[in-house]
DNA sequence: CGATCCCGCCACATT
DNA sequence: AATGTGGCGGGATCG
């Protein structure tokens, strides 16, 4: 048969003459001599000729079709094959002749032949990678799916990864729009720094144990899951908000977990993940019951986009060996370093961008939404309500768009993420031998703290914010605890985690990220000046809109991951470039989902109120499990962003009360503090401070190694729970704040004991800081966020600091703050607060948490009330 | 026999 | 209610 065809078709016209960019097709052509002996046109097609014909035509070779006939080919392979033959899986279509063959080539169209991989290189084909900017190409569904022969359903698999990587967008019903690659490097620069954010701990934590894991994700519960989520990954996502309810389901796999697939190669060092642990990873609920079919499916799935990412030529299959054998896995092949990307302003992705009819809202707040489980039920609500501005979505009007991305999906996953993580670690902990470079800390509820190394290690910061589950204080810490409480001791000497403290250690890394929870949008853009701005802020987030408009509607929804991405990123970036390490994030992810939800507290943030708010979360651990975990998480991932912010303009960050104080001044306040570290000082400098450290090391107190960590780190609310302790006296050259304001330099000792509650948490302005934090080159010290982090003078009366030596830390006079109990405390931002805020931040629980406030708090900040708030707060706490 | 993953039912969303 | 979307998983193929 075949010979016939050729024969034939060797004759025949080349067809071709479609620029499709076939370049991409390998080979096909080239090695035939001849040209590329298109298929004719008198191929049987039936579709009636129209001006398309000629795509049509393109299309049909490369369709199928062609390809079973290549497969007969193959088999018989006739003389021309044979060159052919050399280019087997390449997408042979383009040559295809084969018209003639139709008839029969179908007989027995292989699998193969019908494969997602290659209808989506012929869809490809169809489209140029980088179409002129001028012209907008719609794709019609159906019409694909009739040119390429295929039912619609799988053009919605090709459409569906194609979206996420904004390569398309939807435009309306079955319609889309094809942007081609010129925004791909955007996008996956954004995903990489939400991957980061997101999974980069975990990443880095399988990939450590050689990816091994173990770890049966079927366990673990969801309450250990909590906290991880954060809204990080949304990338971009399109979707406005606004539409909340549109939502729906809709985001939910593919879609996003195409994007979620992509971040783990962005965050992987080797550029290689495997299927299971990617779905482990993807599987989004809590997964308790890991049920081998969801595995399954999740597989499946990943087959799909894997299918797709293939053919557009990101990456490829590989297959890993490991401990138990050869395991199917993915190699990145596509870009790594973004180049524009550098440094994209901050704050908005580029990836909304690109999508032009997608809305993109920003929808950030999903992740937020922190329970994980719920996390389905449409955020949209409260995205859309109130975060979302209309006024984004408006623009992004699209037709109809609706498709969202929904993100609470993304929470969830998150959940999962930090669910896998915590077995790894817990694992590792058990192993010591295995220990990933990082450890964990649980942080008992509040997930405020959470130091992150960015270089190496990561793992997810879990915190454990409110585990609403079992664990008051930190789910994650259960995980870990039973292995070893005195995991604290790390194992290797790592820092480890201790068992209810609140934060991570990591060691490697070069960086600690101490997240508080604090708004993100707040936390970046205060960034810059830290200090000062207040208004700033608010200005910011305007400004900022890209990225906050991105995700979530406004700043409160404005997911701190959108943000969180971006700048953080960077800021890890910049670290790890010193170092050189992969960042490793901590990722709190939740934050920005609170904002929403009980932002209205939160909005307080200030740090009066956010200290108090710490208090109260910490009394109220569980309390209401889902705010609470919200809160907490959302807190985390504000102070990351805080923290990436911070370290932009330049070290000092604040440190939430720091920030509290200013707050009045400032809207937001970064919450946390992060120090880079210098190259000399090793992220374990940082744990230890020199200063400190052998006092708080050895601290042997509750056995728990204080950390010294150079940067100041605000405790969050849950941190509430934990007494801090703040050692302004220590050297603190700044030392202007009497308050207990910390210089920025001060270094936080952390002290674990093991309880957390307990646990107090050192601020020290100790000189050991590392030696670029204090001076911070890039920032005056005076600047605003100058150093240290204030403690809001509000915070410290109520609180009433403390003086405290502890044993843990010794010999520096340290202030332990106690963080007014909740129930003690006279004012809580909310109780202060008019209501306003809380009717439309705060979720139902979120009065009453703590942690709701504190999300609440990034969001704040952009309505004035947030202004009134605060105002009312200093008012109030003078007293 | 495990890895792939096509196929298309059917639920949910949008019209 | 009709139609668009797309989750999902049975079970066929591939290797």
């Amino acid at each position: 048969e075949n010979i016939f065809d050729r024969s034939r078709m060797a004759p025949k016209t080349p067809i071709k003459n479609e620029p499709v960019d076939l370049s991409k097709q390998k080979g096909c052509t080239p090695e035939r001599n001849p040209i590329t002996p298109v298929k004719l046109v008198d191929r049987p097609q039936p579709d009636p000729w129209t001006p398309t014909a000629n795509l049509k035509m393109l299309v049909s070779a490369a369709s199928p079709d062609m390809r079973d006939r290549e497969k007969k080919k193959e088999l018989f392979r006739p003389i021309e094959n044979s060159e052919q033959s050399d280019t087997p899986d390449s997408l042979q279509y383009d040559m295809v002749d084969d018209s003639t063959v139709d008839e029969f080539e179908k007989q027995r169209p292989s699998r193969k032949q019908k494969s997602l991989g290659l209808l989506c290189q012929k869809f490809l084909a169809r489209y140029p990678s980088y179409p002129l900017s001028t012209e907008k190409t719609t794709i019609s569904l159906d019409e694909v799916a009739s040119i390429l022969g295929v039912e619609r359903r799988r053009i919605y698999d090709i459409v569906n990864v194609l979206e996420s990587l904004h390569l398309v967008s939807r435009v309306a019903k079955n319609q889309y729009c094809w942007h081609g690659r010129h925004n791909l490097s955007q996008t996956l620069k954004t995903l990489q720094e939400a991957g980061e954010l997101q999974y980069g701990e975990l990443m880095t934590f399988f990939q450590h144990k050689e990816q091994d894991l173990e770890y049966k994700l079927g366990e673990r519960k969801k309450e250990t899951i909590p906290d991880s989520q954060d809204r990080p990954l949304l990338d971009f996502s399109e979707p406005d908000c606004t539409s909340a309810s549109a939502n729906s389901r809709k985001d939910k796999s593919l879609r996003i977990m195409s994007q979620k697939f992509v971040m783990l190669f962005l965050v992987s060092k080797t550029k290689i993940v495997t299927l299971d642990i990617a779905a482990k990873i993807l599987i989004e609920e809590t997964q308790d019951t890991v049920d081998h079919s969801k595995f399954k499916t999740k597989v499946r799935r990943l087959y799909d986009i894997a299918n797709v990412l293939t053919s557009l030529g990101l990456i490829k299959k590989v297959h890993v060996t490991e401990e138990r054998g050869r395991k199917p896995a993915f190699k990145w092949i596509g870009p790594v370093e973004f180049p524009g990307k550098t440094d994209k302003p901050r704050g908005h992705s580029p990836m909304s961008d690109p999508l032009p009819g997608m809305q993109r809202g920003v929808c950030a707040p999903y992740q937020i939404c922190a329970t994980g489980k719920q996390r389905f039920t449409r955020h949209a609500s409260f995205n859309g309500a109130q975060p979302c501005e209309g006024t984004r979505r408006k623009v992004s009007s699209e037709p109809n768009s609706p498709r969202q991305e929904r993100q609470d999906e993304y929470c969830s996953k998150m959940i999962n993420l930090a669910a896998v993580c915590r077995q790894k670690i817990e694992e590792d902990a058990r192993n010591p031998s295995i220990t990933s470079p990082l450890s964990l800390l649980p942080v008992p509820g509040d997930s405020d703290f959470c130091v992150n190394p960015l270089p190496q290690a990561v793992f997810p910061v879990v915190q454990a914010d409110v585990p609403s589950l079992s664990l008051p204080n930190g789910i994650s810490s259960q995980a870990l605890h039973p292995s070893t409480p005195a995991a604290s001791k790390t194992e290797n000497g790592k820092p480890t985690l201790l068992p209810n403290q609140p934060f991570l250690c990591f060691p490697s890394s070069s960086l600690f990220m101490l997240c508080g929870g604090l708004q993100e949008n707040n936390l970046r853009e205060t960034l810059p000046a830290t200090g000062d701005m207040g208004n700033s802020r608010a200005e910011a987030q305007a400004t900022v809109p890209p990225a906050a408009c991105q995700k979530r509607s406004s700043h409160k929804c404005a997911s701190p991951s959108a943000p969180v991405d971006d700048e953080e990123p960077a800021a890890k970036k910049q670290t790890m470039e010193q170092s050189d390490v992969p960042l490793s994030l901590v990722v709190p992810k939740k934050l920005f989902e609170s904002p929403k939800a009980e932002s209205a507290p939160a909005s307080g943030c200030t740090s009066a109120e956010h200290l108090e708010a710490c208090h109260l979360d910490l009394e109220s651990p569980a309390a209401p499990e889902a705010a609470d975990k919200e809160s907490t998480k959302p807190l985390d991932s504000q102070e990351q962003e805080r923290r990436s912010q911070n370290k932009d303009p330049d070290e000092p960050s604040l440190g939430r009360e720091h920030i509290s104080k200013e707050n009045v001044n400032q809207p937001f306040l970064p919450q946390y503090l992060y120090v880079q570290p210098t190259a000399g000082l090793s992220s374990f400098n940082f744990l230890f401070s020199a200063n400190q450290a052998p006092g708080a090391i050895s601290l042997a107190a509750s056995q728990l190694p204080s950390l010294s960590v150079p940067c100041v780190v605000v405790p969050s609310a849950a941190l509430a729970s934990f007494p801090l302790v703040c050692s302004p006296t220590i050297t603190s050259p700044l030392s202007p704040v009497p308050d207990g304001s910390f210089s920025a330099a001060a270094s936080m000792n952390f002290s674990m004991s093991g309880l957390a509650s307990t646990t107090p948490v050192f601020i020290g302005t100790t000189a050991v800081v590392t030696p670029k934090v204090s001076p911070t080159p890039s920032v005056d010290p005076q600047q605003p966020a100058h150093p240290a982090l204030h403690l809001s003078p509000v915070l410290a009366r109520s609180c009433g600091a403390v003086k405290l030596d502890s044993p843990v830390c010794m010999g520096h006079p340290v202030t332990l703050l106690k963080l007014q109990q909740p129930s003690s405390t006279p004012l809580t931002p909310k109780s202060i607060h008019p209501a306003r805020h809380e009717a439309f931040f705060k979720t139902p629980g979120s009065l009453g948490d703590p942690v709701a406030w504190k999300k609440n708090e990034g969001n704040q900040t952009r309505n004035a009330s947030s202004v009134q708030r605060r105002l009312e707060i200093s008012s109030t706490s003078p007293d």
